[in-house]
DNA sequence: AGAGAGTGTTCAGCATGCTTACCATCAGCC
DNA sequence: GGCTGATGGTAAGCATGCTGAACACTCTCT
């Protein structure tokens, strides 16, 4: 846990430092929380995006934001753990099919509650900066992001 | 530049994550404007701090919210371009005083120049969500922070 | 059928975070 | 003087981002 500048120091921060700043926090913040889970941020949420069934590598790590090879290496660890399994698509070998084991979704249940009464207050939504807050955040992800299309899921 | 997922699906995000997609936009579109200058934001943020004079490397971590260790090795990385200088305090051999170049601070000035014209849309005070934003990134850091007194420069 | 282009995954290597552990130095106390 | 503990910095090792390059497989076009 980084030890953190004085307030008035954060006025002079230009908005991007804040946002990384804030970030990381946060960020730190669930990580110690669901710890004990033997997951991080990265594997809850990759958990989460297999809710609705398998996705290829490519397909989560678009959807998570990431790059292939980044997807690559945290499915490693996820499949280590055994909360997902990874298996060749028999119609496209080239492909990689990943599942969440029974024991991933039970994983990602509690790391959801764990989170949610950990940052409780990044969801309140009675706080007025909430709301425009995260008007600000996807406006900054359109932004800055590249927008496409995302492929469908195998089947679809 | 990662791709990232319909707009739709930002929606059901939780704000922590929207937090990390979106400071990893933001950094990455200010080192890719900075890049050329052979820095990136962690350098950018320890030459700023450093525009008032020599600090030690535990107070730059402290003011910049890393860890010493962080710290050290992103100094490694300043030093090495010529952008800053260390050298053992006299009257404390423990600790090491870092200073800004001459280029150290030009390629600052370069920095933010360039920076403030990548982010320009962050800092639009006209946009409703901006205030609203900041403040929001500051209370998240005042309260998942653990904020504490700063260490005063040397002579102070 | 075979060549070439495109796609999906992985490997190697770098940067920036983190934690844990260690070395060097200083300050206090006997 | 000489322990002992606090303080400043570094090293090693891990996680998660990134880029560039390699590899395997599929598809398309001739």
């Amino acid at each position: 846990m980084p030890d953190l500048p004085l307030d008035d120091e954060l006025e002079s921060w230009h908005t991007g430092r804040l946002l990384a700043a804030a970030a990381r926090l946060v960020e730190h913040a669930f990580d110690a929380g669901v710890a004990d889970l033997g997951v991080t941020h990265a594997g809850v949420n990759v958990l989460h995006e297999l809710a609705q069934g398998a996705l290829t590598q490519r397909q989560l790590a678009h959807r998570c934001g990431v790059q292939d090879q980044t997807m690559s290496r945290t499915l490693d660890g996820l499949e280590r753990a055994a909360l997902v399994v990874r298996h060749r698509d028999t119609a496209d070998r080239r492909r990689v099919l990943v599942e969440r084991t029974a024991e991933g979704a039970l994983v990602m249940e509690h790391a959801q509650a764990v989170a949610a009464s950990r940052l409780a207050s990044l969801a309140d939504d009675s706080c007025p900066e909430h709301a425009a807050g995260r008007r600000l955040l996807i406006k900054i992800i359109q932004e800055y992001g590249t927008p496409r299309r995302i492929p469908r899921r195998p089947g679809e």
